[in-house]
DNA sequence: GCGCGCCAACTTGCATGCAAGATGGCATGA
DNA sequence: TCATGCCATCTTGCATGCAAGTTGGCGCGC
C-alpha cells in the first residue's frame, strides 16, 4: 500500500479515489522512483495522455505536488520537477530535529502504559535495523529504520506533526535512497536508537528529547559531508 | 501587504496574479475576518460568482486551502471552512514549541554579527510590545507579538520552519484574536522575549531554544485553560 | 559567418458543457 | 401522525474549446 494523498486518506475514511488522487498518487511515485528525474519538464498533456486523463486532473494534481515541494508548475510552460540542493537537505535535518525532538519528549511525558506501546514498537523495528545490520541486508535496515522514525512520530499523537515528516520524508526520498548505499555507521544508529527506547520507557521527557536530536543530528554530520565529498549538487 | 500564495511569491519574484492567486488570496482572507465563518459551507459557484471569475480558479484555490488545512473540499458538496477543536491547539502548540525552539537554538548558533542583527530586530518588536502594553494598546501588542515571532522563525533562514509557521499561523489565526481579548499576563510575554532575546545576543543556543520554548509552554499553559472555561468546542 | 527578429508550434489559464452523485422535500401508504 | 421512497434540484468531477503567453528555429540583413 502507498502513501497517497493523505488529506483525503484519512479524512474521509473512504471513497472510490477520483481521476485527481490517481494522478496524484502515480506522479508522486513516479518522482520517488525516478521515473520523472529532478530537472525533467513535463507538459500536463503529455502526462495525461500516459495516464489516460484528460488534462484537468493532471493539473490539479500538480497543483497539491507543488503544495508538497515535490514539482514546480511554470504558468504556461509545464511541470518542473524539483531538485534537491545539499542546502535543502539541510533545512529538512533541521525541521526533523525540531520535530523528533518534541515527539520524543512528548511520548516519553504520556502515561506508562501508552509510553510502553511505543517503546515496545520501537524495539521491534530496532531488533529489525539489528538483525539487518549483522546480515548486510540494506534494503531491511533501511525500511525498518523508516519504520522506527515514523512510529517515534506517530506516537506523539499529532496530526500536524505527522503531515510535517511525511511531507519532508517524501521531498527527501530519493536523497535517502542514495545515502543509504554510502552509510558506513548503521550500527551507531542502534544504539542510539535504544537509547531514546530506554528514556521513553522511564517516562525520561528531557532525556528523550535529547537523544532523539542526538541521534538525527550525528546522523546529519556524517551524511552532509559524504554528499559534499561526492559534489553532489543536486538530487 | 498580504500573506499571499507564499509557493508563488518567494520562488518566481514577480509575475501578474492569476485569478488563482485571487482567488486563493480573497478565499484567505475571508476565512481570516471571519466573512467565512467555521462550518460555513460554500459552493463553488457562488463564490465564483462574487469574485467574478468562473468554478475553475475557485476549485483550484480549494485545492491550495485545503491543503493548508483551511477547508475541506467534500466531493459534490461544496467548501466546508474548517474549525479549530481545543485539541488542535494542542497540536498547534506543540509544532510551534518544536520549531520555534529549534530556530532559536539556531539563530544563537550564527555568527556574531548575524546573531545581533536578528536580535536588534526582535528587541524592537519587545520594546513596542512593552509600550504597547503600557498604553493598553491590544492591537498593537498584537502586531509586535506577532512580528516578533516571525522575526525568531526568519532568522533561522530555513524557508521549511518558515512555511510550516506560515501555515500554522493562518489556522490559528482566529483563535488568536479571540484569545488575545482574554489574556491578562502580557507583560510576562515582554520579560520573557527579553530573555531569549539575551540568549541569542551572548550565543547561548542551549539557553534560547529553553527560554523559546518555556515562553510558549507558558503561553500554551495559561491559553487553553482559559478556552476551556469559556467551553469554546471550536473557532 | 553572425546576429536579430519573426513566426509557427506548443503549452497552459480559464470558461463552459455534460453527466453523475448528493440532498431535501413531497407524496404516498400504514 | 409518522415513516419511507422517489424525484427535482443543486453541486461538483472531468473533458474540451479557445485565447494568450512562451519557445525555439529559420530566414533575412549585415
Amino acid at each position: 500500500m502507498m502513501v497517497r494523498g493523505r488529506a483525503d486518506a484519512d479524512r474521509d475514511s473512504e471513497r472510490r479515489p477520483s481521476l485527481v488522487d490517481d494522478a496524484y498518487a502515480a506522479m508522486k511515485q513516479a518522482i520517488r522512483d525516478s521515473s520523472f528525474a529532478p530537472g525533467y519538464q513535463a507538459s500536463e498533456q503529455e502526462i495525461a495522455l500516459r495516464l489516460g486523463m484528460s488534462r484537468t486532473p493532471v493539473h490539479e494534481a500538480a497543483i497539491r505536488l507543488q503544495e508538497d515541494g515535490l514539482v514546480r508548475v511554470l504558468p504556461r510552460r509545464g511541470i518542473l520537477i524539483c531538485a534537491l540542493a545539499p542546502d535543502d537537505m539541510r533545512e529538512i535535518y533541521d525541521v526533523i530535529v525540531a520535530i523528533e525532538g518534541r515527539a520524543a519528549e512528548l511520548i516519553a511525558a504520556r502515561p506508562e502504559h501508552q509510553r510502553r506501546a511505543v517503546a515496545d514498537d520501537l524495539a521491534v523495528q530496532t531488533d529489525a535495523m539489528d538483525a539487518a545490520w549483522t546480515e548486510q541486508d540494506l534494503r531491511s535496515w533501511g525500511e525498518a529504520d523508516e519504520h522506527f522514525h515514523r512510529a517515534l512520530v506517530e506516537g506523539a499523537a499529532n496530526g500536524r506533526m505527522i503531515r510535517i515528516i511525511q511531507t519532508i520524508t517524501d521531498q527527501s526520498h530519493r536523497a535517502r535512497m542514495f545515502t543509504l548505499k554510502l552509510r558506513r555507521e548503521l550500527g551507531a544508529s542502534v544504539e542510539e536508537h535504544r537509547r531514546i527506547i530506554d528514556c521513553i520507557r522511564v517516562g525520561d521527557a528531557a532525556g528523550a528529547m535529547e537523544s532523539a536530536r542526538t541521534h538525527r543530528l550525528r546522523a546529519r554530520d556524517t551524511l552532509l559531508p559524504l554528499l559534499d565529498s561526492f559534489g553532489v549538487k543536486h538530487l
